[in-house]
DNA sequence: GATAGTAGAAAGTGTCGCTATCCAATCTAA
DNA sequence: TTAGATTGGATAGCGACACTTTCTACTATC
C-alpha cells in the first residue's frame, strides 16, 4: 500500500507519518522507485503500537523509540526485552540533589524486605527515592508506609501479567514482545484508572455520599 | 519572609514563584506596600504541593491549579474533594471518535461487575474505554481480562490509601484534604514504581535469569 | 498529457513551562 | 545618608517538543 492508504488505515495524518520515519519510529516502506513505497501491514501495526504509547502512555518520541529498539533487538530476550521497556517507560528523575537521606533508606529497606533485585543505581529505583523523598518534603514521612500494600497487589499483578505475556506465547517473537510494551503501557494506565475507580467506591462506602465522580 | 527566602526555603527559583503567582498557584503574599510582600509558612508548603504534583505527577499547571481550586474550596467535602483531585489527575482522552463499541462493553461490564459507581461521562470511565479500545487496536481483545486482577488488588489498596487519608484527620481541613492530592499523585506514581519491581522480579523468577534492571 | 499522489528535505507553527529583562519603589548595610 | 541590592509587577523571550507546512522533483494514473 502507498502512504496515503497507510494514513487511512492507522488513522495518522500523512505528515505525521513522514515525521515518525524520520524519526526512525517506523522502517522505511520498500522503494520502488527514486520517489514511491510500499508499506505493508507491518507499518500498520507498528504505527498503531506507536500511537498508543504517545497518547495513552504518554510517551515521548525518545522513549517510544528506545521500546522499539529493545523489540527489534534480535538478540534480546523476553526478560530483557521487558527490562529495557520498563526502562524507557520510566521517566528520568531529574532531583537527586535534594535527596533525602531517610527517603534512600526507605527504599532501600522496602526493597529489601519484599525481595526485589533493584539495583540502586536503576531508573526505577531512583524514582521511587525521588517519590519518597517528596513525600517527606511535603511533611508525609508516613507515606512509605504504604508501599507494602502496594507490594502485596503488584505481586498479585504482576503473576497475572507475566501470564498474560506468556498467553501470547503463539504468535512471533516480535508480536510477543510487543505484547510486553502494551502490557506495560496500557497496563500502567489502566491500573491508574481501576485505582482511582475503587478509591471512590471505597470513599462513597465510608462516607455514604455519592453521585460526584468528577464528571465534566 | 520576602521572596528570595521563599526561594530558598522551597528551592524554586524566584522567577519560577512569579510565574507560579501569576498562574494563580500561589496566593499572593501580603502587601505592606505597594512593592513589598511578605510570605508566610504556607507559601513554602504549597510550593513545595505545586512541585511535588508537576515533577512527581507530570501535571500540566492548568491541571495543578484545579487540584488546588478543590483544596481551596470550603465547601467542598473530603469525598467531593477526593473527586475533583481525581478528574484533575485523570488526562483528558482525545479520541472518542474511533472508539470502540466492543471495548464500551467490556468497560460498562467491568464497572458494573465491580460495583464502581463510575458514570458513562466520567473520565475515568472515557479513559477506560479509550485503554481498552487502543488495546483492541493493538490487537489485544484479550486485555481486558486483565481488568478484574487489577480490580482485585486496588480495591485492597484503596482501603488502606483511605485509611491512610483518615489517619491524617488530626490535621486541619487543609492539611487533610493536600493528604488526598498527595495520595492520588505520589501514590500513582509509587503503584507504578512498585508494579515495575514486582514484574521484574517474577520474570527473574521464571526464566531463571537475572540482573538486567534496566539501569542506565 | 493533465491531474493527483509521492519521497524527501527544510523551514515553520503552536504550546508549554519557565527565564530574562526592565522599571520604579523600597529595603539595607556602611 | 547614600550606594547598592532586592522587590513586585509587567512584558518579552527562550528552548524543547511534536508535529505541519511548504517546496521540489519526480511518478502513477486516468
Amino acid at each position: 500500500m502507498r502512504i496515503a492508504e497507510l494514513s487511512r488505515r492507522s488513522g495518522v495524518p500523512v505528515p505525521t507519518i513522514k515525521y515518525y520515519l524520520r524519526e526512525g519510529l517506523l522502517p522505511a516502506g520498500e522503494l520502488t522507485s527514486p520517489n514511491q513505497a510500499r508499506y505493508g501491514e507491518g507499518h500498520v501495526r507498528r504505527l498503531r503500537l506507536v500511537r498508543a504509547m504517545v497518547e495513552v502512555g504518554g510517551l515521548s518520541i525518545a522513549a517510544v523509540r528506545e521500546v522499539l529498539g529493545a523489540l527489534d533487538d534480535p538478540e534480546g530476550s523476553m526478560h530483557k526485552a521487558l527490562g529495557t521497556v520498563e526502562a524507557a517507560v520510566t521517566p528520568e528523575f531529574p532531583v537527586q540533589s535534594r535527596e533525602d537521606e531517610v527517603a534512600r533508606e526507605q527504599a532501600t529497606e522496602f526493597v529489601a524486605r519484599r525481595g526485589y533485585s533493584c539495583a540502586p543505581d536503576s531508573p526505577a529505583f531512583q524514582a521511587l527515592v525521588g517519590v519518597l523523598t517528596t513525600a517527606r518534603e511535603v511533611g508525609h514521612d508516613r507515606f512509605a508506609d504504604l508501599l507494602d500494600d502496594y507490594a502485596d497487589a503488584c505481586d498479585r499483578v504482576a503473576e497475572r501479567d507475566l501470564d498474560y505475556v506468556f498467553t501470547l506465547g503463539a504468535g512471533t517473537r516480535e508480536e510477543v514482545l510487543e505484547g510486553v510494551a502494551v502490557g506495560t503501557v496500557l497496563g500502567d494506565t489502566a491500573l491508574a484508572l481501576v485505582r482511582r475507580m475503587a478509591r471512590q467506591a471505597v470513599s462513597e462506602r465510608r462516607t455514604g455520599q455519592s453521585g460526584d465522580d468528577g464528571a465534566r
